[in-house]
DNA sequence: GCCTTGACCCGCG
DNA sequence: TCGCGGGCCAAGG
């Protein structure tokens, strides 16, 4: 049932991101590298940005690199902080704790 | 088939 | 952490 490839990087990223426990945040370049296209990190975005259509994955739990969350998405926030995600900045979460690491 | 855009990343200061 | 500049790949027009 795995047809690795699917359709697209979607697949991929959506799969990487379903696995992200509660509590913990990722960051695009992680996710893009666990998928084999660390350089296409910004593709992990784009098709995130449509994860809402999707469904189902915690896309909240991704932010980039300086820890900051998706911008015009401050729901995010609210979500990283349900699940006990402290943040530092209206938009920035603190990294060395809640950084995953596979 | 080229050009622009994108929830980005990295190095430097 | 932020700002600037350069780079990488993919999708849409």
């Amino acid at each position: 049932m795995k047809r690795v490839l699917d359709e697209d990087l979607a697949y991929e990223i959506l799969s990487v991101v379903g696995e992200i426990p509660e509590g913990c945040v990722a960051t695009y370049g992680q996710i893009a590298k666990l998928i084999g296209r660390e350089k296409n990190a910004r593709l992990v975005g784009k098709v995130l940005s449509r994860a809402e259509y999707y469904g189902k994955y915690p896309c909240h739990r991704v932010v980039n690199h300086a820890g900051r969350l998706a911008p015009g998405w401050n729901e995010q926030a609210d979500l990283l902080r349900e699940e006990g995600v402290f943040l530092k900045d209206e938009n920035h979460v603190d990294l060395k704790k809640f950084q995953w690491e596979d």
